[in-house]
DNA sequence: GAGCACTGC
């Protein structure tokens, strides 16, 4: 090694310039200048090898953002305090400047800790480590990395500073209840108040009062910071220090409506027109609320567009409409970033790009070259209802923050313009100022069973951001207790604590816990793996017909969680081939997504030693995924009432009627159903054949008859009990009669 | 005879 000529170059010069870059550096005590000095250093301080000249050009750049003016305010902020609430505006390079900033004032790597960094979403995560890592000079996965689902790029020991979901920093947390791992947690994008977010500020407040060393920062994009700053603040009175830094954005005039428009999809459509009849080049980003609204929109501004071209063609360009929306295949998603058409001929006007989009584009998906954005004003948002234990997607006005956003769309290349399709008097007056935080509007089942195994005892007083309904809480108790994770003195069992282990929801947990004892645990695997992902059915306009011959012939007659795992099993015993998706209409995309959640879900299921077993005998094995079924299902269960295929949710007394897209050949007594949605009408989803005695003999505390409203379902259950009493030694489980057989179709 | 705002573990 002495030999080598190139290090002992670097000795030398090591030896006479100011050696080491982090010398004199005290952990929180660090000085702006000293920061200046290190990144202007010949020696990147982490990896001790010379920095790159890729490195000195980004360094340049990064100099001018504008949080790196104010690293000085910044440090002095973070060395007085726990916690800190910082504002900064799109631009303003708060996500990967103030980590670097933190690490160096922190110096994780000398007490063997880390700084984390979390994101809402994923491809953040992996892409602002990707670039941090780029910008620090070091290679992605060592000193700076990323951890998200299905995917840890980091090396223990190594890492200092990770980027990762937030669902993952909670994950860990069920684990290390105070974080210790962590030096200084960063939560960035907390305006979007994700479930995940919230439930990690109540966490985080908590473990600072115990965890004097470690320090938090809320990092927020828009207005909201008050609210931040009070909920964190030491006391009743004090608020948690403001660090604010301005954006770097284009202005976007904005434009309203005088009166309010009757239908907005009808008034985007004529907006888009006339923006493209009467407004300078620059592409167009119109706002619709989901995917029929906005296919059928795209198909009517091409149409109108192209008379316009037809008409007028020497003063109108030609004109793409492209719709954008999540379970679009990545590849037709591209296309948003395609160059707008050129003009017909070489003088002639040119053309315009028009993304008609769900919300997708207003935080997931950034498009550059947008200079104007149409705003209806609404979009799909989740509702619950604790009365029915029921979410559905309602078409609701957005927030002031969320139209904020949505124009800021249009300033990110240059000066752009929004037109609001409501009025400034209701933008004023009717808007509420933020979206609803999730926690507000969801089923909690899940969150509340990771915070009881976070150890917070009592949930209706834990100190959250927004608490949410008691109802909403008190229908998670009641169903944890029900699935036996909760004992009735509201603590979590033994049994709860495996649930949580797995990311799925408490029901799908408890089924594949129990699975063995029904000796059919891989196919519970497999299933559950399956309503995991998002819909396998692909059902192509033009083909209607086709898809829905090819789901018949995948389709198992009792029970559409049996036709899944005979769709994951054909996908397996045709190796895993795209092409025989293609061919059966199935989404590939999902069946490789279920192959992962399967994966990691068999991982999880060896841990805990629950073993992974199948009966050999076909028909009693599927027998007895249906029942195995029912240990986590028996809430959601509907009998049938009369001939016209209505059915009564149990207890609940909820009207519905098979989902169309269910797969039964017959209209069963007993309904077991995944998801129960509300669209035109009240629909059960994905279901499966079930008996009356079961229900009896494996959820007999739901099914306790003396706590059932009175009505058919309970006479039916009160005739079932009846005769299964009469019989000497209890239930039978055997061969079903003859006439409940029989098929209609 | 209909859907699927968007994320995340």
């Amino acid at each position: 090694m002495a030999d080598n000529p190139y290090l002992a170059h670097r000795k030398d010069k090591k030896a006479s310039s100011s050696s080491e870059p982090l010398l004199g550096f005290l952990p929180r005590k660090v000085k702006g200048e000293q920061v200046r000095k290190a990144l202007d250093h010949e020696n990147n301080p982490f990896t001790k090898k010379p920095h790159t000249a890729q490195y000195r050009k980004i360094l340049e750049a990064r100099k001018k953002l504008p949080v790196f003016m104010q690293m000085d305010e910044f440090l002095t902020m973070f060395s007085d305090n726990q916690i800190i609430v910082m504002v900064g505006e799109t631009g303003s390079g708060k996500t990967t400047q103030i980590p670097q900033f933190v690490t160096f004032s922190d110096l994780p790597h000398t007490k063997g800790k880390l700084v984390a960094c979390t994101q809402p979403r994923r491809v953040a995560a992996m892409s602002v480590a990707r670039r941090v890592a780029e910008e620090m000079d070091v290679e992605l996965g060592r000193e700076v990395g990323y951890s998200i689902r299905f995917e840890d790029m980091t090396e223990p020991g190594k890492t200092f500073l990770k980027y990762m979901t937030d669902g993952m920093l909670l994950r860990e947390a069920m684990n290390d209840p105070n974080l210790e791992r962590y030096s200084t947690i960063i939560l960035d994008e907390a305006h979007e108040r994700t479930l995940a977010t919230d439930v990690l500020m109540g966490l985080l407040k908590d473990i600072a009062k115990r965890r004097a060393d470690l320090k938090i920062i809320i990092m927020s994009a828009t207005l909201d910071a008050l609210k931040f700053q009070k909920y964190f603040g030491l006391t009743q009175d004090s608020a948690a220090p403001l660090f604010k830094v301005p954006g770097r954005t284009h202005p976007v005039e904005v434009f309203y409506t005088q009166e309010p428009e009757p239908d907005y999809v009808e008034a985007a459509i004529r907006t888009v027109l006339m923006i493209h009849r009467a407004e300078d080049p620059g592409d167009i980003l119109v706002f619709l609320t989901g995917e029929e609204e906005i296919e059928d929109a795209c198909k009517k501004i091409k149409l109108e567009a192209d008379d316009l071209v037809n008409q007028d063609p020497d003063s109108v360009g030609p004109l793409v409409c492209i719709p954008l929306y999540s379970s679009l295949p990545p590849q037709q998603q591209q296309r948003i970033f395609d160059p707008a058409p050129s003009a017909i001929s070489p003088s002639g006007p040119p053309g315009r790009k028009v993304v008609v989009s769900t919300n997708i584009a207003e935080t997931s998906l950034t498009i550059d070259g947008i200079v104007y954005v149409v705003d209806p004003g609404f979009s799909k948002q989740k509702v619950y209802n604790p009365r029915i234990r029921v979410e559905s997607l309602l078409v609701s006005p957005i927030s002031k923050a969320s139209a904020q956003q949505r124009a800021g769309r249009a300033g990110r290349t240059r000066p752009g313009k929004c037109f609001r399709l409501y009025t400034e008097k209701d933008f004023m007056g009717e808007l509420e100022e933020q979206t609803y935080p999730e926690i507000l509007r969801c089923n909690l089942s899940n969150t509340v069973l990771e915070l009881l195994k976070l150890g917070i005892k009592d949930l209706v007083r834990f100190d959250y951001v927004d608490a949410p309904a008691p109802e909403t809480l008190m229908r998670a108790l009641e169903l944890l207790n029900y699935l036996a994770a909760l004992d009735d003195e509201g603590n979590i069992t033994a049994l709860g604590r495996i649930m949580a282990e797995f990311p799925l929801d408490p029901q799908l947990a408890k089924m594949l816990i129990a699975s063995p004892e029904f000796k059919c645990s891989n196919e519970i695997l497999t299933i559950t793996a399956m309503l995991s992902v998002p819909n396998i059915w692909v059902r192509p306009a033009n083909a209607r017909r086709e898809a829905d011959e090819a789901k018949a012939l995948l389709s198992v007659p009792d029970s559409d969680h049996l036709t899944l795992l005979n769709v994951y099993n054909q996908y397996y015993q045709n190796k895993y081939d795209k092409n025989w998706a293609w061919q059966n209409y199935v989404s590939g995309r999902a069946l490789a997504q279920a192959e992962n959640v399967r994966d990691q879900l068999q991982r999880t299921m060896e841990r805990f030693e629950i073993e992974l077993v199948s009966l050999s005998d076909e028909k009693k094995l599927y027998q007895n995924v249906r029942k195995a079924l029912v240990i986590g299902f028996f809430m959601q269960v509907a009998h049938k009432e009369g001939e016209k295929g209505s059915y009564l949710t149990v207890k609940d007394n909820q009207n519905v009627a098979l989902h169309p897209s269910c797969g039964l050949d017959s209209q069963p007594e007993w309904v077991l159903f995944n998801e129960f949605v509300l669209t035109k009408r009240p629909y059960i989803r994905t279901n499966t054949d079930v008996r009356g005695e079961w229900l009896l003999e494996l959820a007999s505390q739901y099914y306790d008859l003396s706590s059932f409203p009175d009505g058919e379902t309970k006479r039916t259950l009160q005739r079932i009990a009846k005769k299964r009493d009469g019989k000497a030694g209890g239930v039978s489980n055997g061969g079903e009669p003859a006439s409940k057989k029989q098929r209609k179709k």
